[in-house]
DNA sequence: CTGAAAGCGCTTACAG
DNA sequence: CTGAAAGCGCTTACAG
């Protein structure tokens, strides 16, 4: 492989123009350009990433964390967030975490040993504390995801308002025992969803029903095992509200298996509008939620503090809106 | 930050014996070593990871080159690959080609400068030679794709065989009028995909219809448009075979808006047993290919050549299996 | 406008 | 078992 030494041979100036022509930097004599220019491509000479990163103090690297990229809803985040990386000449390193705090950690540790300039985080699986030691070494934003301290920058969605939106469409609907399957409690997204369907219950002075409110997986199995713990309910729901597509896809099956229809015997709705919505018989009614632009956001958010933008505790919200299908 | 320097003065070694004892080479006094490791432990040092590379001369990075991380597809084939990756101390670099050639050749330049130690490509989109020259600069892999000459090592499964299969389930079933809707047919894949449909209506002697074979671009929306190219036939097929699961599910859509049922009126098969395949009504008959596997495989055989195995031409083929459901 | 020199933080023969 | 020295391939003040 060609150095920038061979090059500078070659056209007969010192490494350091060659250097110069390379960034662009500096005053170079036009003829002595085109003479560096032509002994580049003479030699099919490629600048080394790695010399340079070491000079420069700078990888071009961007570690994404994420629990599991086989779930649609992570690859069109991480969608996003590559197109506009390589658009600011960034490169994405996948990283999935499989939800282990271990692992969390082990790829963390990348910003300390400098393999990458910046990380996104989809989920905290670690003490918060430990997650801001490693901001010494470089910025790091989360997404979907938060902190109520606002120590770290995140770009989110409502979801309280969303919830809302979903618990006050099934209620205007009339429904008064609408159960509720959430995701994963130690997510703060989660909590929310469940504080916004709390919140419109009781905007509307329906009482809140402890039995009516479960927990599972974001899974299509995870739903379909709350679902049928509902319907066995003395006073069964008439609504189920699943925190993900996912497991409302799990909760339509689970309502025909036993024979009942949706909407008719019990409505029912997801969360994330991702493709299985609109494949689901009935079509179900969700919250869209801008998953590919949320995955541009953050990582704008992340190069933005690269280049120097000091954002501690920005918050960055973007609009989630109801999407009324047939399920409802 | 600390270097090496900073380690080696706080232990009173030199930083070669610090280096000794990072890298677990050659022969290093325990008892200075446990200096070394406690000064490391004082100072929380973590090494360079550039400074190591640019010595090294490797990165421990692969570029994973797919036209789109948002299809679950390649989401799972990502997934299988990053897992043993992180495994064998490399990481993945995620690079979405959106299936533009300019892209895929930009992203096989890290190769070129060395910002990666190897690639792993899931369709060639430009003309081989090209590719090839790149080789030069580190192992290129291939998967589910190949090319006929085996001059790249590729992961696969049997496509030929796998259409070949469908075509005879549905052939058992009775059917004489096959549809046939392929993918882009520029994929090596999808022409096998054909030629297995062709073959095996050759074998049980049905004449092959040439309006019975469409082609679309691996999409709901693209299955859709060609079933009802299809079912306005003058002679309708009674089956149709869609080249992946999102097809079928717009052939699917497309049936049933006719108020045709799937199977009675049409039957319809799949390709790939993604996710949807369990959710659309009727569920879906498809080919099981094992896709997280062949993202294992693809990474395994990278990470071979990268320690040194030389393996030109070599191909490893998968199994897939039909899978049989509700909608034939 | 251009070059000599130092330095980024490691690793690795080579001596001892 | 340990250290001094060279070198990986760049970039960047500093002189001129």
């Amino acid at each position: 492989m060609p150095t920038i030494l061979d090059v500078a041979e070659k056209a007969g100036v010192s490494r350091s123009t060659v250097s110069r022509v390379l960034t662009n930097s500096g005053r170079v004599d036009p003829e002595t350009k085109q003479k560096v220019l032509a002994a580049m491509k003479e030699l099919n000479y490629q600048p080394s990433q790695v010399a340079r990163n070491l000079r420069r103090k700078e990888t071009n690297l961007i570690a994404v964390l994420i629990p599991c990229i086989s779930n649609p809803f992570f690859g069109s985040l991480v969608q996003g967030m590559e197109e506009v990386a390589v658009k600011k000449g960034y490169h994405v390193i996948l990283c999935n975490t499989g939800e282990d705090p271990v692992r969390q950690m082990e790829y963390l540790q990348m910003l300390e040993r400098k393999q990458v300039d910046g990380v996104i985080l989809t989920s905290l699986r670690n003490p918060l504390e430990e997650v801001r030691s490693y901001l010494q070494h470089g910025p790091i934003v989360l997404v979907s995801e938060y902190v109520e301290d606002n120590s770290l920058p995140a770009v989110v969605i409502d979801n309280i308002k969303a919830a809302e939106r979903v618990t006050e469409h099934l209620i205007l609907k009339g429904h008064k025992r609408i159960g509720f399957i959430n995701g994963p409690e130690h997510i703060i997204l989660c909590r929310d969803r469940q504080k916004g369907y709390i919140q419109m219950l009781e905007n509307y002075e329906i009482s809140v029903s402890h039995d009516l409110i479960t927990c599972s997986d974001f899974t299509i199995e995870g739903g379909f095992a709350c679902a049928k713990q509902l319907l066995a309910l003395e006073e069964k729901p008439s609504a189920i509200f699943a925190a993900n597509d996912e497991m409302a896809v799990g909760v339509i099956q689970a309502v025909q298996e036993q024979g009942l229809r949706v909407p008719q015997d019990v409505a029912v709705v997801g969360f994330d509008n991702v493709q299985v919505s609109k494949v689901v018989q009935p079509n179900l009614t969700t919250i869209d939620q801008p998953i590919f632009q949320l995955g541009v956001k953050s990582m704008e958010l992340l190069i933005s503090c690269l280049d120097g933008d000091v954002l501690e505790g920005k918050r960055i919200v973007l609009e989630a809106n109801l999407c009324i299908r047939e399920s409802t």
